[in-house]
DNA sequence: AACTCGGGGTT
DNA sequence: AACCCAGAGTT
């Protein structure tokens, strides 16, 4: 174990990639960073960590921001729950903690959309504690490393990988021992090609001595992805009315699939006609759409891949609100200028369907 | 333990 | 097309 660290260390040393996440020991940046880099890659996150952080620069700042300011600034970066649970982390940790991130690895678990990993994420890296963390790529390397056969992400495998984390991090250097393990995760032993002439515990991995390192980890099979057809409509308002030139955009309730997030309404019906009915059942007005110049739109997610129609059309009035049947999907509406979207939380999903 | 939740790059 | 990424919360 000793070699191992030490193997790993040194070659962290000499070839950890300048990342703006760690030229910092702010633990509040250190948070931000984590939240944004779950499930999500290096180059996304960047320019939305820096813009976030000039936007919201302290636990204070992001307490006070309203969650649509929030939402706004996480447009486009997905897993839009992470955002939210942010804000309600920065607020815990403002009421709880006066701002300031505690350091008692129990208090930090504590806060809302702080796990296991990110835990030991902060921990490590801006207080120095002997945390261990577990993410994709360091399951990978432990896996490899220590010849795991079964799913660390789960049962025996994901006790034992946590185990291994826990004893390897022990010692000087915790967060830099922690990186080492994700970097090395990140750029040579990676899930198909691991590029293990380069790998500085090579030596000792018993995956490679043992000729497997191609088959671990383990994983398990994935599921397929249902299709979900759905109907979504750009309507503008006619005429020189208040909203003229917006686009009718509905705010989607908080929880769930884009919770929080606006977008050109958007529901599932069996055609066209039943389609124009629901949009003038849920905005109580009148809804005019062209039978032709449909688009269509594809967007993949996790498990599911949605196909949407997507159809230009001008609405009889001005909403107001959305009628009560509807509002366990959305619980506001807005014509919103074009040239305004940017300031609102809006999907990527959205943004396809906007975009013409 | 299974399921939900985005988006995008790599192979 | 398949794969997978600095995961957490809910059920």
């Amino acid at each position: 174990m000793r070699a191992i660290r030490a193997a790993l260390l040194a070659w962290y040393e000499a070839n950890a990639r300048d990342l703006p996440w760690r030229r910092t020991r702010d633990p509040y940046a250190i948070w931000v960073s984590e939240i944004m880099l779950q499930q999500t890659r290096v180059e996304t996150v960047k320019p939305y960590y820096a813009r976030f952080l000039a936007r919201f620069p302290s636990v204070e700042a992001l307490a006070r921001a309203p969650l649509d300011d929030v939402l706004a600034s996480w447009s486009g970066l997905g897993y839009y729950r992470r955002a939210r649970l942010l804000h309600q982390g920065a607020l815990h940790v403002a009421e709880a903690h006066g701002g300031d991130v505690p350091r008692d690895l129990d208090a930090i678990r504590a806060i809302p959309g702080v796990g296991a990993y990110t835990t030991g994420a902060i921990a490590s890296q801006a207080f120095d504690l002997e945390a261990p963390l577990v993410d994709g790529n360091v399951a990978r390397v432990l896996s490899r490393l220590f010849r795991v056969e079964q799913d660390p992400k789960r049962g025996a495998g994901h006790a034992r990988v946590w185990a291994l984390a826990g004893e390897l991090v022990r010692g000087e250097a915790p967060g830099a021992l922690n990186n080492a393990l994700m970097e090395l995760g990140a750029t040579l032993c990676a899930p198909r090609e691991p590029r293990c002439d380069a790998c500085p515990v090579r030596a000792r991995c018993q995956a490679r001595l043992a000729g497997v390192e191609r088959t671990l980890p383990i994983v398990a099979e994935k599921k397929a992805r249902p299709v979900v057809s759905e109907f979504a409509a750009v309507l503008r308002l006619g005429g020189r009315g208040a909203g003229a030139g917006g686009v009718l955009l509905g705010k989607r309730v908080a929880d769930g699939l884009f919770g929080g997030m606006w977008e050109p309404p958007r529901l599932a019906a069996p055609d066209r006609t039943a389609f124009v009915g629901e949009l003038a059942a849920m905005l109580g007005v009148e809804i005019t759409l062209p039978k032709r110049r449909a688009r269509a739109v594809e967007h993949v997610l996790t498990h599911r891949e949605l196909k949407v129609t997507v159809y230009e059309g001008a609405l009889g009035a001005a909403p107001e609100r959305v009628a009560a049947a509807y509002r366990d999907r959305y619980v506001e509406v807005a014509l919103v200028p074009m040239g305004d979207i940017e300031q609102r939380g809006v999907s990527t999903l959205a943004r396809k369907i906007l975009g013409g």
